[in-house]
This record gives C-alpha cells, sequence and structure tokens, in this order.
DNA sequence: TATTGAATTCTCATAATAGGATAAACCAGT
DNA sequence: ACTGGTTTATCCTATTATGAGAATTCAATA
C-alpha cells in the first residue's frame, strides 16, 4: 500500500490503514512494526487513537477499530439527502421489481454503496453500505461518472488509466468523453457480468436541484435473471425513481 | 467539550470532536479557530485529515466528514458477530411483533445502537446504527451493565457516579449492585419512558460462548402500545431470541 | 498468596519536526 | 485578464515526538 509517512501525525493515521476485511485486529506490537515505530511510539498512537475512539482495545491484547467510527457514520447519514429522500423509493422499487436496490455516490475519489434495500432474494449477498467500488467497472460508476463535469471527468481519467485500460474502455480522451457522453444521453445504462461475472445492474443518475451529478440508483441481480427481464420496462422504473429522488434533493 | 490538546497528534485528532449532528460542515478557517492553531495549521491538519479518507472537501470551501469512516464502518460491521448472527432473528421478532427491534452493544465505555429492524410503524424513527446512548437509561443499557462482570460494573460506576443518580438509581455500591444482579437474575428489563418520555422497550441480554456480555437485543415501541402488550408473553419471546443469538456467538 | 511473564507506561536526553509569519500560488467568477 | 478569497510553500525556531531502557501494572499461574 502507500506508506507516505511523511509526518508524525500522517504517519499515526496510517495506523488505519492496516485495518482491512483481511485484518481486524491488530496488537501494538504488530502496529509498532508495520509502520517501523518503536515499542512505546506505538502505544503511542494506539493510546491517541483510543481516546479518539477509533480504536478500541479487545481481547487478547489487541486493538480493533473503534465506536467513534460508526458514530461519525451516523452523522454522515444524517447528514445524506440521497439517504432521507431516496429510501422510500429504493423500497417501492423492490417491492415493484423483487431486485436488490442499491445506491452509490461518489466521495471525494472514491465510489462507494451508500444504502441497499434487499428483495426477497438477494443477489448480492452480504455488501452493503460502505463497499469500495471501482471507478470504471458496473452501471452505477459508469452513469456517475458520466454525469460529471467534463473538466472532472478529464481529470479523473488521467489519474486513472490504467484501470481504464484495464477495464477495457478507450484510452485516448476523446473516444473516452464520446463513450460517457452516450451513457449521459441514454440516462441510464446496463451492466451485464461487468464487476462480478454473474451480477448485472441498471443504473441511473441521481442530480442535485444545481443539475450537479450526486450518485446514482441501481437495480441488482443475476444475470440470468436480467436475461429474461424486458429492459425497456425495467429502465423507465429506475429512471422515474432517479428522478422522484432528485426533485427532492438540495 | 474536552479539548484535552496534550499533544500535536491528539490536537489534529479533534479535529474530529467538532462535527456532530447540529454542525457537519467546517471550513478550515472555522476549525483553526476552533482548535486555536494558526491558519496554514489548520490547513494541514485538514490535509492529512483528507488524505486519510477522514475528510473530503465539499462545496464552499467547507469539509466535511470523509468517505474512509464508510468504509471503516463497514469493516466493523462485516466483523460484528451479533450482526451476522442476529439479524435474521431480528426480523423474525419483528414480522412477529410488528415492534421496531434494536442491538445494541458496549464499545469501550460507549454504548451505541448497532442495527435497527423497523416495523410497519416505526415508533423511533430515524435513529439507526451509531446512535450513542446514556448509559443508565433505558432497557438495552440495564441490560448490558447487568451483565457486566461485577469488577466492570463496579469501575464503570465509580467513573459515571453523576449520570446514576441523575437517572434515579441508588447512590452506594452495594445497593446498585444488588439492583442490577436483580436484573440480571430476571432475564429481561422492560423500560416505559425511561430513555425518551413516549417510548418503551424490553430488553435481553446477548452473550458471548464465555458466558462474557456481547450486547442487548430490545423491542421497541410507544408507551400506550406497550400499555396493551402482555408482558409475559413478550419477554420469553424476546429473551428466546437472545439465546438463540448467543448460541450462534463466538 | 507469591510469582512469573507479558503488556503497558514512564523517564529523559536528543534529534526531528510541527508551528507561526509571511509570501507565493492557485482558482473561480466576474 | 483581473480580482477576491482560498490554499500551499518557505523558512526558522521552539516545541515535542521519539527511542532506549527502566519501571510498573496486570492477569494468570504455581
Amino acid at each position: 500500500m502507500n506508506d507516505k509517512a511523511d509526518s508524525s501525525l500522517s504517519r499515526m493515521l496510517s495506523v488505519l490503514d492496516l485495518f482491512s476485511d483481511q485484518c481486524l485486529q491488530w496488537s501494538a506490537e504488530a502496529i509498532s512494526e508495520a509502520l517501523q515505530v518503536s515499542l512505546p511510539t506505538g502505544y503511542r498512537y494506539v493510546k491517541m487513537l483510543t481516546d479518539a475512539g477509533l480504536l478500541q482495545r479487545s481481547a487478547d491484547a489487541q486493538f480493533t477499530l473503534g465506536p467513534r467510527i460508526i458514530v461519525l457514520d451516523h452523522f454522515i447519514r444524517q447528514a445524506d439527502p440521497i439517504l432521507e429522500n431516496g429510501i422510500p423509493f429504493m423500497k417501492e422499487l423492490v417491492a415493484q421489481t423483487g431486485l436488490d436496490c442499491v445506491v452509490s455516490a461518489l466521495h471525494g475519489q472514491q465510489l462507494l454503496d451508500t444504502h441497499r434495500e434487499l428483495g426477497q432474494a438477494p443477489a448480492s449477498l452480504s455488501y452493503g453500505r460502505g463497499r469500495p467500488r471501482p471507478l470504471f467497472k458496473g452501471a452505477a460508476p459508469k452513469v456517475i461518472l458520466a454525469g460529471l463535469k467534463t473538466s472532472m471527468l478529464h481529470k479523473l481519467s488521467g489519474l486513472h488509466a490504467g484501470e481504464i485500460t484495464e477495464a477495457g474502455l478507450p484510452a485516448d480522451w476523446p473516444s473516452l468523453r464520446r463513450y460517457y457522453s452516450q451513457i449521459r444521453k441514454a440516462g441510464y445504462y446496463l451492466s451485464n457480468g461487468e464487476l462480478e461475472p454473474n451480477l448485472a445492474a441498471l443504473a441511473a443518475p441521481l442530480h442535485h436541484a444545481d443539475g450537479n451529478i450526486a450518485g446514482a440508483i441501481s437495480l441488482v441481480t443475476s444475470v440470468q435473471r436480467m436475461a429474461v427481464i424486458d429492459v425497456t420496462k425495467l429502465a423507465p422504473l429506475v429512471m422515474r425513481a432517479a428522478k422522484d429522488i432528485s426533485a427532492r434533493m438540495p
């Protein structure tokens, strides 16, 4: 990963980088070793982070992510207009279609799913809010990037050239721009096995009142199920919901 | 609040203390002023926190809480055995009773709701995961503290004497211990308007395999609705679910 | 109860660097 | 291109973060 510890402060914050799906338990000793600091300094870091609530002690002299994170996420959810206005429409879409409904948004450079309403037979099991997503694969990212201002898209494309070619998108900027422009004009995007081989999704963009892109709403199911669905009927449903939500956005 | 800025590192982390339900937007200038540091230092702080993903830039030169928080909460949820094992039982309780079901847990010294399954007529509207709760008021906290090891409870009671008397609990340790001991023996606790005037809840404890307390599961509704419910029938339901979940806990 | 061993904190001198003041660079909106 | 506010860079000094090792807690054993 990126151990750019150019200062004490960011080195301390990089303790958080150690935690992941794979490893949610770290001892002070392991942290000290990972950050290449002495044991007392490692303990100083975890003490401060624990005092801030970002870490907490668990059994066996291990540290885990702390309760403050849960509270801060609560604040974020409270302030998120997509959640505030979107959930009823998501529930309705789920009721109408039986598919899973997801909203995603671009936070800085990070594209995340921020909420999920599950249908009766969830296609995508456990991944809920907070799942990081690749920027150039899948339905939601495509309609979101398609909704960005051109200058912003250009900047992003410069920073992630590798991912773009890896995703099979055109490497040159004019083609890429045209590609996303088509998606924007269509008003929705259907992906088939793009992100995960057996999943398909249909996404439509969510906009703020000023017209800026706010995120995307998508219906997700397996490739097989999507194969028997009439997209010309599904797409208007999703776009309708997206417009209804957008109409309520600040 | 506690501005114990005994070091640069904790002072930087205290930037996070500024964000709350009330104020989710801070400019670099306001942060600098709040922390009593110079403007460049304020910018240094937000830059590092933004690089770490704990903050993000939003419109109008404002900063808000960042996407990394959402991802970290995702990790916490992935690792939480109560969520992993409890949600199906919570859904079932909701289906049986129509009431709202909540699980709560003690993280360090912080007591939080960690998940909520809503019934058809949610009594407690928006508060979801991440709501901080007082330690000595309400059904969930009581069964959780009642399940702590005596030494732990003693320590907690020492640290929060004020809240204890404010909650109308006995101030002397022997009486307090007896009070919680009774709750433990009962196996559940019913609160009526304790936390919020018009809410009632019935909570039962969740245990780890080793017998240690893991949290609480509660059914919540309005005081009026609870008045017409037969508690001798509701309590066994909740306790049954609590035992079923506990049986699956590590 | 005494004793071990590990985990955690303390002490302190020194090197590292965080901080402030000022200036420079950026950037969006006229 | 200009202007206002926003953000970063430069530099020097005082602050303080750090490492080595000792001291202390703490729980679990004998």
